[in-house]
DNA sequence: GTTCATTAATTCATTATCTGAATAAATAAG
DNA sequence: CTTATTTATTCAGATAATGAATTAATGAAC
C-alpha cells in the first residue's frame, strides 16, 4: 500500500504517514517498492511508491488440526507463502498431552524440513469453542478433554508464542483479507466441511463471544428429532451438512465402505457427489435435504444478524450445484423479502489451505502489534 | 458522575477531565452537585462532587407506537421524567400519510398538555426493521407500506429532529442504561410482548445490521409447518410467543371473545394467564409450548452469538412462571453445556414505559453529540 | 524535447490535546 | 487539633497530528 492510501485508509494526513513510516523504513521493518517492479503508470502524476513489510523479520507457521489430518504452512513476514505440507494423521484418539507432543513434533519437523530458523510465532486453527485470549480450547468435537490449555502447552514445548483460533473464524479472516468487500460492514462466513462453523466479521474484525471465542453455529438445532450429531445433540445443522454426516447416510443407502480413517477424505466425498450427479435418487435426496438445511441456516443468520455479506465456503461447496435448488427455496420461504435483499450471498470455493492462511495472518498481525509496542518502548 | 469517575471511565487523567468539564460548567451545560444534596461521606477524603446535565437545555419526547396504542414520555435534559401518557388508538388501518399526521398531532397535543415548550428532539420506537441512519421503516408487521420515511415525515411536520429505532433495540438500550452489568461484553435482549424482538448490545452499543437496523429475530422460523405469523410466514418464534398468538389460540380453545381492538390488551392477557395458573390444561399446554420455543430461541442466541448476558424482557414475562419448566428443558436439551454456562440468563420484568425511555435516552445522546459539535465550532 | 498539469511524498512550524507533578481543598479518623 | 486520605485544579511540558509550502516524479500536449 502506498503512503497516501494508508493515510486515506486510517484517516490521517499524508504528512503524518510520512513521518511514521520513515522511522519504520529506517529500522528495516518496512521496505519501499523497487521502482523497477512497478508497471507503467496508467495515471499521470508522480507514481505511488508502495510499502511492504520486510521479509526478513522472521516467519510464522500456521497449522490446522482436523479429525484425522494436519495442514501446515510457513509464511515469511512479508506475507509470502514459503512452504506448505499436508499430513494424514488421526488425532481423535490421542490423550491431551500426547496430542500436544505430536503437534509440537510435527511443527518442529516441518520447520526443520523447510529450513525455517527464524520462526517467530505459531498460529493454530482447530474446531470447537476456542478462547483466543487465554489460548484454551473450551470444547471441541474432536477432543475428549475440555478446557485444554493448548496454546500454553504448545508454547512451552516450542518456546514460541502460540495463537489459537476457531477454524471457521480463521477461514473467515482469510477470506476477508483476500476480498476487501468483506472487510466493510458485517460478513458471516459459513464454513461447511468436516463440520459446520461460522466466522462473523464486523468491519473486518472477528466477532468475539463471551470467552473471546467465535460462534458454534453448526450446533444450532434445526430439526427437533433430527440425526445424531458429534456434539451429542440431535438435528444440529452439522448433522445434515458435514462430510461425516453425508458419508454416514450414503453408507446406509448403498453400503459403500466406511472411511479408512475416522473421517471420509476428499476422494470419498467426491465419489458421493459424482454418484448423485449421475442421478442416484437416494443420494440426490440427501443433498436436497442438506440444501434445505443450508437455506434454513442462512435464513437464521439473516434474521438474526442482518449481515451485508454471507459467504458459504469450505470443502462442502463442492456440491453446491446439488444443494442450490433446495437451498434457495428454503431461504425464500422463510425470510422477509426486504431483509433477504440486504444480504448478498457468495459462494467461495475454498480449500483447507485458507485455514492456515487465516491463522498465519492473525499471528502476523499479533507480531506487528508487538513490533509497534517494541518501537514505542 | 464525579470527575474522577469520568476519568477512570474514559481513560483520561483527572487534569484533562477538570479542564474539559470546566468550560461545560461555565456554559451551563453541566451543573455541579449541590453539597447539601450529598449524604454523609462514608469514606474519608474529600467527597466526590458529581456533575449532572443541566435540566434547562431543552427536553425530548419519546414515543412508542404499537398495533393499537401509543406511549408518550417527556424527559428533560437532565434525564428526569417529566410526564408520560398512554393512548389507545388503532394505527394499523391508517395509510402512511394519515399515520404520520396522527402521530404528529398526538405529539403536539402531548407537548401542549404538558407545557413543554423547549422540545429539542423526538425519539420514536416502533416494530419492524428500521434504518436508524436514514430514518426509514424498511418493513414492519404493523404497516402496510414499505420503506416508509417516517423520520423525515415527522421531522417535517414537527420541525424538529426525529430519531427512530426498532422497539426491541430501544428497550435493550434502556435496560443496559439501568444495569451496568449489561454494558460490558455482549448482551442479547429478547423482548416478548405484542411481538418478539431482539436488541443486541456489544459493549453497551447497539449492534447495527446491514441497513443500520437491528435484528428481526422474532421472525426466525423454528418449526417448519408451525402456526401462521404476522410476517406472512409460518412457525416463526413470534407465532408462538407473542400476545396475539397466545390470545388467538386461547380463543380457539375456550371461545373467549375476540379483543375489542386489534390486539389483546393487558387485561385480556392477564385473564389467560390467570386461567392457566388455575390449572386449565389446554391453556397450560399453550404456555408449555411457548416456553419450549423460548428455550429454542435462547439456544440459538447462545450458539450463534455467545453473549455474556441474555435478558428476557417485555410484557410477555408476566407468564414466566408458566414458561419456565419447558423453557429450561428445551434450553438444556440443545446447547453444549460449556457454552450454556457462559451466558447468564436474566428475566427483567419491564413494561412498555421502558421503550420510550430507551428512545429518549438515544435522542438525548444524539443531542449531547450535537452540543459537543456546537461547542467545538 | 520542452513545458505544463497532475499526483505523491517530505519538511517544518504551528496547533491541539493530554498528562505528570505540585498544590489546594475537603473530609474522616485518631 | 493533627494526620491521613481522597478529590479537584493549576500549569508547564510532552506528544501527536496537521496545514501549507516545497520537492519529486511521472504523463500529456505542443
Amino acid at each position: 500500500m502506498a503512503r497516501v492510501e494508508i493515510g486515506q485508509h486510517i484517516g490521517m494526513s499524508p504528512a503524518s504517514v510520512s513521518e511514521l513510516t520513515a522511522s519504520l523504513v529506517d529500522e528495516g521493518i518496512l521496505v519501499v517498492e523497487d521502482a523497477a517492479d512497478q508497471g507503467p503508470g496508467l495515471i499521470r502524476g508522480r507514481p505511488k511508491v508502495r510499502l511492504f513489510f520486510a521479509d526478513s523479520l522472521g516467519s510464522v507457521i500456521g497449522i490446522w488440526t482436523g479429525f484425522n489430518r494436519i495442514e501446515l504452512r510457513l509464511v515469511d513476514s512479508a506475507g509470502r507463502n514459503r512452504a506448505s505440507r499436508h499430513i494424514e494423521r488421526p488425532l481423535r484418539s490421542l490423550e491431551a498431552n500426547e496430542l500436544m507432543d505430536v503437534l509440537a513434533e510435527t511443527i518442529t519437523a516441518f520447520a526443520g524440513e523447510t529450513g525455517a530458523t527464524d520462526v517467530k510465532a505459531i498460529g493454530l486453527a482447530c474446531q470447537g469453542y476456542v478462547d483466543t485470549r487465554d489460548g484454551v480450547v473450551a470444547w471441541s468435537p474432536v477432543l475428549g478433554t475440555r478446557d485444554l490449555p493448548l496454546a500454553a502447552g504448545l508454547s512451552e514445548r516450542l518456546d514460541k508464542p502460540v495463537l489459537i483460533e476457531n477454524d471457521a473464524s480463521a477461514m473467515a479472516f482469510a477470506i476477508a483479507q483476500r476480498n476487501p468487500d468483506f472487510r466493510s460492514g458485517r460478513t458471516a462466513c459459513l464454513m461447511v466441511g468436516d463440520g459446520v462453523g461460522m466466522g462473523f466479521l464486523i468491519q473486518g474484525e472477528l466477532y468475539r463471544g463471551a470467552r473471546f471465542g467465535g460462534s458454534e453455529f453448526g450446533h444450532v438445532r434445526l430439526r427437533r428429532s433430527g440425526p445424531q450429531c458429534r456434539c451429542g445433540g440431535r438435528g444440529c445443522i452439522e448433522a445434515y451438512l458435514a462430510d461425516y454426516a453425508l458419508h454416514r447416510d450414503a453408507q446406509l443407502i448403498d453400503h459403500r465402505p466406511a472411511p479408512t480413517l475416522l473421517l471420509p477424505g476428499e476422494e470419498a466425498m467426491n465419489g458421493i457427489v459424482e454418484q448423485a450427479r449421475a442421478g442416484d435418487p437416494a443420494l440426490l435426496h440427501l443433498f436436497q435435504e442438506a440444501g434445505e438445511v443450508l437455506g434454513d441456516s442462512v435464513a437464521i443468520l439473516i434474521q438474526t444478524l442482518e449481515p451485508d455479506h454471507i459467504v458459504i465456503c469450505g470443502p462442502g461447496t463442492r456440491a453446491m450445484d446439488l444443494l442450490r435448488p433446495s437451498f434457495e427455496a428454503a431461504l425464500e420461504s422463510q425470510t422477509i423479502p426486504e431483509l433477504r435483499a440486504l444480504a448478498a450471498i457468495h459462494v467461495v470455493e475454498s480449500s483447507l489451505d485458507l485455514l492456515t492462511e487465516g491463522v498465519v495472518m492473525q499471528a502476523l498481525r499479533e507480531l506487528d502489534l508487538d513490533l509497534a509496542r517494541l518501537k514505542a518502548a
